[in-house]
DNA sequence: CTACAGTCCGTACCATGGTACGGAGTCAAG
DNA sequence: CTTGACTCCGTACCATGGTACGGACTGTAG
């Protein structure tokens, strides 16, 4: 029988943020924002499993395509329910945002080049800093 | 002869601020970090002009671009000397930057398409939301 | 010349996302 | 059973980039 099958992880919590890429205080701070549960304990050493691991990555990875944390609290807490309307418009919302975003990025990075080349080291005159952005 | 010529633009302060898409505060915490001169007036309203306009905007832009206050003080400075070397160090240190960030939010993108499409309305059972960046 | 919008200035406050500190407790190795 | 590393906890502090407030003054239109 499989009841009480032990999870395998037993982190401690720096293992836990490491797994992650993430610092102790950072995971604590993550707890106190309620993105992350607080595992129980009669007064001893918190241990974590692979749960939180996912759940920590997912953080860092939903913060990396620019949702705030709380955006990602909301995100984690829809995945207990089943509001697939609320989901897709989050992710459409956040597409649409990315969308933008990436093509800026994109612009900025074209008038760098720009500025680049105009400033290699060859040449003379000013290098036309407050001009590099004048095609965006 | 030309000699001082006037300068067209003159500008309120929430006129320049308008002419970028910012406030007067905003303006005025440019001022306070360094990154916009205040022009002199004894004991008046301050105008401002063309000049004061492209300054601003540049702000705005390199922003965009992902430079940081710092930075972006560094860069206006920059306009001033000939450090060419410089200039193509921060260009190129973001351009890199810039490339990481691109790739980031392009997969970051992909994987919310993909929990769109799983999150389709007419399907059943549950999104899986935690794993939606797993393949990052 | 008066009213009223707008400016000036210092200072305070805000949101976001952490990072640091210090004292007390825990736990595993030697 | 001590030592040293790690954890727990509350609280404080930090950086970045603003935003708000309020009293005094200015400048322009009517």
């Amino acid at each position: 029988m499989k009841i009480e099958l032990a999870k395998k992880a037993d982190l401690t919590i720096a293992r836990l943020g490491a797994a992650a890429g993430v610092g102790v205080e950072t995971v604590r701070y993550y707890q106190r924002r309620g993105l992350l549960a607080v595992p129980s304990s009669a007064g001893a050493v918190r241990r974590y499993d692979a749960d939180d691991v996912r759940r920590l990555r997912f953080i860092r990875r939903a913060q990396g395509a620019g949702f705030t944390l709380d955006e990602i609290g909301e995100l984690l807490a829809l995945d207990r329910t089943n509001d697939r309307a609320r989901v897709r418009a989050l992710a459409t919302e956040r597409v649409a945002a990315l969308d933008a975003r990436i093509a800026e990025l994109e612009q900025s990075r074209a008038a760098l080049e720009r500025l680049r080349s105009t400033c290699a080291s060859g040449r003379k005159g000013p290098c036309p800093i407050l001009e590099a952005f004048d095609g965006i």
